[in-house]
DNA sequence: AGTCAGTCTGGAACCGTTTCCAGAAGATTG
DNA sequence: CAATCTTCTGGAAACGGTTCCAGACTGACT
């Protein structure tokens, strides 16, 4: 059925060692022997078996990309960039939603890690001694989380709240709420420990409510709390969150940014066009995804380096959801 | 480094083939046996490689999915219920997106074809010809595209189009525009397809505009051509396309629905985000990749039978973006 | 006790590719 | 012209599994 290695050799009137020869280094064969070869490869139109391929080499050609969740935005641009960099390098990559479970985090990733040379893992959600178990067998780069011995890509998320806070105090906001997303999210601490710190220095009052799914349903489901909790602005978990927000004030005719300020983070596309227009933390979604694949390639080549650790910036954007603090 | 069938054999004190038994169908072994392979996996933490099992046993366990772009949330959700219902069924999931680019589509089906045991091909781009000479050597699902003699699921957009026109003639709209998708996307075709029979039959002038890539961009730019066509309605090619059209209407101060109303389709989660809310024609994203993994399964289990074509129901969804035509 | 069927097991071949090794040419040198 | 060195080639082993085959053992039946 498929066409073979053998076939082309047996057509080329060659060995299967001088077809591979010509396909890996067409130097080290004649001229003659690699015209033959080549002719066989179009008229079969023969493609190597990568798997057989990684038998014999070790090498699959394959990036293991596992997130939590494809219906945000945030790590379709993620995995996209990470994608198309991959493919650039000549990588396939497998990809893995594990509906923000770590059970199935854990699973799927002892079941691909043969099959990878190595794995992206976008805000795992497994905990620091079952990473540093999987990390044993394979390569990983970790984004948006940051521990010990992994190499890996995050955000400064600290000086992102230290933007927004900033901006919401110049405002007069003296009283301000977090939405706080997955207890276990990497990214939900760092934000909370950032805006904590900024929080104290700059004398503002922190409420934090939450946790809450890093959704637009988890923002809806919140709004209330927000309300009830006597601010003048609020900083959700991420864009999501946000939307989810603006959507439950306006329904209960709460104006934003009249009544409350809002707050996202991430900065993804829709975030421009929802109205009022959401001011949000921005960070570079694509540029996580192929610095990613970067890391992970240079990990892979040279898995005795001390792991690199970069901090992409985030860049406050001011749009139309935040304004002047109602006097209380 | 990594452990294998024979390190288990060797600490269980049997032979591989015996491990591999075990592994396949417990029953077909001694009780003694089992026991002792089973306590070796566990020790060692064994997992099978599954591109080795692969080529022997001809099945990869991998399914090739394959998308124009992953920032499209139609084809993220579409794409997350495909994985959600592969990893149900054991089969991992080889992700491609191919940036709108046909010769890139065609590129990697023939590179992942011998990793994978089938394809699902999200609106492909390639030509009718290219898809059949890919259906020759793998089995292919089509999504959002129907053709001859493919296995596929599709909208049934005819009908979608009927029940927005409808909706938008009973608010005593006369003239409509349509802003049309990639000229290579079947989809498109066969929206305008629809739209133009049921123009017809209500005596609504049609205009179309385009084509346009099917992102918020695409939206924007083809905007201002919209409005000067003097139509009091518009329907996009998708969410995204409506969105921008929105957009570009509120900053250009046309007000939605008053001066002109706006249908997009897909019913991404945005569209009901976005003030005014986006009146669409929504299909069942997750339903679509559901159902093309199973079917594709079919497929693969039995090539020769005849190629189930499914056709799910669109729904027109009314909300805000659409109201009364202004008078003329 | 001897035959037979039925279970269970290990060895070997195979999947498609790469790579090592040895050998056969051809080119170069003394 | 023989000896050496290169260059190129085919055969064989290996990668990690699966599966066929034949043999060893068990137990039942005559």
């Amino acid at each position: 059925m498929a066409v073979t290695i053998k076939d082309v050799a047996r057509l080329a009137g060659v060995s299967a060692s001088s077809v591979c020869r010509t396909l890996a280094d067409p130097g080290a064969v004649l001229p003659g022997t690699r015209e033959q070869v080549e002719k066989a490869v179009r008229e079969l139109g023969y493609y190597p078996n990568r798997a057989a391929r990684g038998l014999s080499t070790g090498r699959t050609g394959n990036l293991g990309v596992v997130l939590p969740d494809l219906a945000n935005p945030f790590f379709a641009s993620v995995v996209k960039a990470a994608q198309t960099q991959a493919r650039r390098l000549d990588y396939a990559v497998f990809l893995s939603d594990i509906d923000e479970d770590p059970a199935v985090e854990t699973m799927l990733i002892r079941a691909l890690a043969k099959q990878v040379d190595g794995f992206l893992l976008c805000s795992p959600r497994s905990s620091d001694d079952e990473l540093r178990a999987f990390a044993g067998h394979t390569p990983i780069v970790l984004l948006n989380r940051r521990i010990g011995p992994f190499p890996s890509v995050t955000v400064d998320a600290a000086d992102g709240m230290r933007q927004a806070l900033t901006h919401l105090h110049a405002l007069g906001h003296r009283r301000v709420a977090y939405v706080a997303g997955p207890r276990s999210s990497w990214s939900n601490r760092e934000r909370l420990r950032g805006l904590r710190s900024v929080a104290g220095t700059l004398g503002v009052d922190l409420v934090e409510v939450g946790n809450v799914p890093p959704t637009v349903e988890g923002g809806v489901s919140i709004a209330d709390v927000v309300l009830a909790s006597t601010v003048t602005a609020v900083l959700a978990y991420n864009d999501l969150t946000a939307l989810g927000l603006l959507n439950r004030f306006h329904a209960r005719s709460v104006a934003v940014p009249g009544d409350i300020s809002v707050i996202g983070f991430d900065g993804i596309l829709l975030s421009a066009l929802v109205s009022p227009a959401l001011t949000t933390i921005a960070v570079e979604m694509d540029r996580i995804g192929r610095v990613g694949v970067d890391l992970l390639l240079e990990t892979m080549t040279d898995p005795g380096r001390t792991p690199i650790r970069r901090v992409l910036p985030a860049q406050l954007i001011v749009r139309a959801s935040t304004g002047p603090a109602r006097p209380s």
